[in-house]
DNA sequence: AAAAAACTCCCACTTTTGGGGTATTACGGG
DNA sequence: CCCGTAATACCCCAAAAGTGGGAGTTTTTT
């Protein structure tokens, strides 16, 4: 309700219709992106221009016309959507990435963020919440649910940053290789193997490789 | 639009509008459980009596009233869901159980309608599979939307049963415990724990401890 | 009551891991 | 040019997991 009716200020005199936010969703979840339209339509301050339910038809949908903002999902069926805010950040500086999401997990937040996304909400969040988000985002801020913006704050707890390589090993780790495997399989030493093991499991701070595996599945490192 | 009227035979000759199945919607998703209600209530044929975002408001509300359909998510916060399905079904028995969730695994949906669950529709459908849905079973069928019903028919593979003491050994498994650790805090030979390991390798068919986990985690076996 | 699961425990032996190091090479920023 | 980091590789020894058996006792199902 305090939204600055100069935000545009491109001199253009349009009628107030065109003025409003244009919304774009992207989410494989039919159902909550149809109750999602109504609210924001129905909020009178934005409208939701398009949907899709992946992210391949997301990248038509902005090359044919790109919204004000992105309401994106994290889940999509084909890709990694923490990926996609740097993508969408490339291609389209001027579209801003809400991410709607049930991960509530620091690593994944601060990922998100730190891609370029101008805003995190969970989906246990209340419609309303997405609408605070639209403006909170056009208007410049960075908006966060409540839940991630106490998340955020009270995590001194840096992000946990792998390597290439430490990626790689992990991802044939959890997929249950042993180092000899693994050492076969990337042409490297068995006593490497051991090392970047023993590294993985000291920097996650797991106790050994089965909580490893666990970390890395929960964190979404692989 | 088949519905039976005489479907209630109390003989009170109430107002149309009393014969509406009633809804109860669990799921900590608010964003879909608002749009899901507007969908329901405007559909005609049900309306929303109460919605909750944890088992623990559901039992309650359960208590207070028992609608005629209940439309439930399988991941919240404080409990587990498909056990959930079992308990509804003991208690109240003329509760029908909707299943909503994102899980497409054949294994869940699999236990789900083992524990008496009368339909099961993935997230990424439209609303109007769930008014199709409460139709269906209160008509008394079984209701699977289109995804999981092609799953469940071609599926011969059967899915992974394990004894309660299978579940808590491997719930420890994954939580990184060693078997001497696991041997000590449920008062077993550290041999029994090693028995119980091999077999729950065998059983899922994991080549190690590090794919047993993720394999656990993956089919949510724990 | 008989059969089938589930639960419990044990042994011997091999392979893999975990925890403590050390060391060389290569690359990039200050 | 020096410093830090990443990547690579090695050693020793202890601990844990994995293999491939066997063998009882309950509990549940038929």
């Amino acid at each position: 309700m305090k939204r600055d009716p100069s935000a545009r200020l491109d001199g253009s005199d349009r009628s107030i219709k065109k003025m409003m936010i244009t919304v774009h969703i992207t989410d494989d979840h039919k159902m909550l992106v149809e109750g999602l339209c109504i609210s924001i339509n129905e909020s009178g301050i934005a409208k939701v221009t398009g949907v899709s339910y992946s992210l391949a038809e997301c990248r038509n949908a902005l090359a044919y016309q790109a919204p004000d903002v992105l309401l994106l999902d994290l889940n999509l069926s084909d890709g990694n959507g923490i990926d996609f805010c740097a993508e969408v950040r490339r291609n389209y500086p001027s579209v801003k990435v809400l991410v709607l999401t049930t991960h509530d997990e620091y690593s994944v937040a601060k990922r998100v963020m730190d891609n370029g996304a101008s805003g995190y909400i969970l989906k246990n969040s209340l419609s309303e919440e997405v609408i605070a988000g639209i403006e909170a985002v056009m208007g410049g801020e960075i908006f966060l649910c409540d839940e991630i913006d106490v998340l955020m704050r009270k995590r001194t707890e840096q992000p946990i940053w792998l390597t290439a390589r430490e990626q790689e090993l992990l991802r044939l780790i959890v997929d249950g290789y042993t180092n000899q495997e693994i050492a076969d399989k990337v042409f490297l030493s068995v006593e490497t193997i051991k090392t970047y093991r023993k590294n993985l499991i000291l920097k996650l701070g797991a106790k050994n490789s089965m909580m490893l595996v666990k970390m890395a599945i929960e964190k979404r490192l692989i």
